[in-house]
RNA sequence: GGCGCAGUAGCCAAGUGGUAAGGCGUGGGUCUGCAACACCCUGAUGCACCGGUUCAAAUCCGGUCUGCGCCUCCA
C-alpha cells in the first residue's frame, strides 16, 4: 500500500510500527458553530482510509479530537450569553450528528482539549526543562524555535523564508519572544476566558500543544499517520513535530498525509463570497451519503470543486452526485429482487466464469486504493462492477449468481462507506390499495385511470416502475 | 514579496513518457400502453496558452495567463 508523504514529498510503501496494527491521529474541528462541507471532506476522506485498512485487516486505532477552547467559541459563548461549555457541549453533538449522515464512524476516540489539560502542563513542563521553552514574565510560555535544527521540515521552509515572509508583515508587538518565529503553549487568560492553573499563569495552552499530547495519551509517542487539512501543514503539523519530537526524543508521526481543499464554483468558499454551505444546509436537501459520493468521486490531494446550480442541474454537484449514486443503489436493489424471486441452487458454468470475471473488479478497486487511496479509481471499478451486474443479471438468474455479485457490490461500497441499502419501509394499506387497482386498470386498459393513480402516488412520495417482474415502487 | 499546488469534453473528475478511466448531462436506439429503470450507440485528433527536449509529451523542461493554499491558531 502506498500512501504519499508531506513530510518526504513522495508516494512510500506503508509500513505499521506494529504488525496488522494502525495507529492513526486526524485533527477533528473547532467547535464554535455547525460544521461547513470543507470540514466534511477530511472527515470522510480519512474515515474511508480507516475503512480501507480494516478491509485490509489492521486493527486502526484512530483518535480524532474536538478543539472545544478556543477564541472563536468564547467569542461565540459571549454573544449568546452562554458558557464556553454550552457552545462547545452543543457543537459536538450537533457535530457528530452530521458525521453519522454522512456515515463517517465514531472514532476509536474522540479526546477533548478541556479534558487533557495536566498532560498539556506536564508536556510543557519538560520542553522547558529541556530548553525547548521558556515562560515570559507574563506566564505566557513559548516554545524556543531556533532550538530544533529540523524545524521546517514537514511543510518545506527555512527559517530564513519564514523571516523573510514575517519581515514583510507587521511585526506586533510581541517583543517578549526571544524570536518572532517561537508559539505559543500557553497563554495568560483574559477577563471572563475560561482558565486553569498552571505554574506559570492561570490561562489555558496554546492550540498546537492540545493535538501532541493527545496523539502522545491515546496512540503513544511515535504513531504511523498524522492527518488533516493541508492548512494545517503549517503552522500547526510543523508544531505538533517540533513540540512532539523534542518532548519525546523520538520520530512523531511517520506519514503526514493532508487532503486538497474544497473549492466552491471556483472560488474560495467564504462567508463574505456568499457561497458558505454547512453540511446542516446540504443533510436538509440530499441524504448525505450523496456529500460523501461527491467527496470519493475525486481525489483526495486534489483541490475539489463544488458546483451549486438551482437553474441548472447538469451543473450542479449534488444533483449529479445523487443520480450517480442512485445508479449504483438502483444495481443493488436490482439484485436484491433477484434474490428474493430467483431459483435456488449452485452456480452454472456461464454464471461461474462471469463471477470470476466480476472478480477483477475488485482486483482493479483494490489496486486503486493500495495506490495512495485513489477513491476516484475505485469508483470507476465499481460502477463497472454495477454495469456488469445490470446486463448479466437477469429475472432467470439464480440467486446464487445474484448473491455473489451483491456480496462484491456491497462489500467495495461499503470500504468506501457508501450504503445501498434503501429502508424497507411498510406501506400503508391505502397505497396498496391503489397500487393493486392501478394494476386492474392496466389490464383493462384504462391507460388514463392507471396514469391518475400513478400520478396520485407520486404526489405522496411513492415512484413506481413497471418491470418484467412486476411492479416496483421506491420513495422520492 | 517568499514557498507551494492546480488548469483534462456542456459539468464533475481519474490518468505523471507509449497513443485520453468513471460519473452526470445531451442526442439516437432497444425494452415499455406510456413513464421510470436497464442496456446499446453518441462525445475532447486533443488535455489553459506559447516554445523546447524525445522515436514518442496531458505527462519532462522554460515562459505566459488564470484560480487556490501557506507565510497571523482557517479542514
Amino acid at each position: 500500500m502506498k500512501i504519499y508523504n508531506t513530510l518526504t514529498k513522495k508516494k512510500e510503501d506503508f509500513i505499521p510500527l506494529e504488525e496488522g496494527k494502525v495507529k492513526m491521529y486526524v485533527c477533528g474541528p473547532t467547535v464554535y458553530n455547525l460544521i461547513h462541507i470543507g470540514n466534511a471532506r477530511p472527515m470522510i476522506i480519512f474515515d474511508t482510509v480507516r475503512r480501507y485498512f480494516e478491509y485490509k485487516g489492521y486493527e486502526v486505532n484512530y483518535v480524532s479530537n474536538f478543539t472545544d477552547v478556543d477564541d472563536k467559541i468564547i467569542a461565540k459563548a459571549v454573544e449568546e450569553g452562554i458558557s464556553s461549555e454550552e457552545v462547545s457541549r452543543r457543537y459536538i453533538e450537533e457535530c457528530k450528528k452530521d458525521m453519522a449522515g454522512m456515515n463517517v464512524r465514531p472514532a476509536t476516540v474522540h479526546p477533548q482539549a478541556t479534558q487533557e489539560i495536566d498532560g498539556m502542563i506536564e508536556m510543557i513542563s519538560t520542553l522547558i526543562e529541556k530548553g525547548f521553552a521558556y515562560p515570559a514574565k507574563d506566564g505566557t510560555v513559548y516554545f524556543r524555535v531556533k532550538m530544533d535544527p529540523s524545524y521546517g521540515k514537514l511543510s518545506h521552509k527555512n527559517l530564513e523564508d519564514l523571516q523573510s515572509g514575517f519581515r514583510s508583515l507587521k511585526v506586533s508587538g510581541e517583543d517578549q519572544k526571544e524570536d518572532p518565529l517561537d508559539f505559543v503553549l500557553w497563554k495568560p487568560k483574559k477577563e471572563g476566558e475560561p482558565f486553569w492553573k498552571s505554574p506559570w499563569c492561570d490561562g489555558r495552552p496554546g492550540w498546537h500543544i492540545e493535538c501532541s499530547v493527545m496523539s502522545k495519551k491515546y496512540l503513544g509517542e511515535e504513531i504511523d499517520i498524522h492527518a488533516g487539512g493541508e492548512d494545517l501543514i503549517f503552522p500547526h503539523h510543523e508544531n505538533e513535530i517540533a513540540q512532539s519530537e523534542c518532548c519525546n526524543g523520538k520520530p512523531f508521526a511517520h506519514y503526514w498525509m493532508h487532503n486538497a481543499f474544497l473549492n466552491i464554483d471556483n472560488r474560495k468558499m467564504s462567508k463574505s463570497l456568499g457561497n458558505f454551505f454547512t453540511v446542516r444546509d446540504i443533510g436538509n436537501l440530499y441524504d448525505l451519503q450523496v456529500l460523501r459520493f461527491f467527496m470519493l468521486n475525486a481525489h483526495y490531494r486534489s483541490p475539489l470543486n463544488f458546483c451549486r446550480d438551482t437553474e441548472d442541474a447538469s451543473k450542479d454537484s449534488m444533483e449529479a452526485s445523487k443520480a450517480s449514486l442512485t445508479r449504483l443503489r438502483e444495481a443493488a436493489a436490482r439484485l436484491k429482487d433477484v434474490l428474493k424471486t430467483g431459483e435456488e441452487g449452485t452456480l452454472t458454468l456461464e454464471e461461474e466464469t462471469l463471477v470470476k470475471e466480476a472478480e477483477g473488479f475488485r482486483a482493479k478497486f483494490e489496486e486503486a486504493m493500495e495506490d495512495d487511496f485513489n477513491t476516484a479509481d475505485a469508483l470507476a471499478a465499481v460502477f463497472e462492477l454495477a454495469k456488469f451486474a445490470n446486463t448479466h443479471v437477469t429475472e432467470n438468474s439464480g440467486t446464487a449468481f445474484a448473491q455473489a455479485l451483491y456480496h462484491e457490490l456491497e462489500e467495495l461500497t461499503d470500504v468506501l462507506g457508501l450504503s445501498l441499502d434503501r429502508k424497507e419501509e411498510i406501506l400503508d394499506e391505502e397505497i396498496e390499495n391503489l397500487i393493486a387497482e392501478r394494476q386492474a386498470a392496466r389490464k383493462a386498459k384504462d391507460f388514463a385511470r392507471a396514469d391518475e393513480i400513478r400520478g396520485i402516488l407520486l404526489d405522496k412520495g411513492i415512484q413506481l416502475k413497471d418491470t418484467r417482474e412486476g411492479v416496483k415502487w421506491e420513495r422520492v
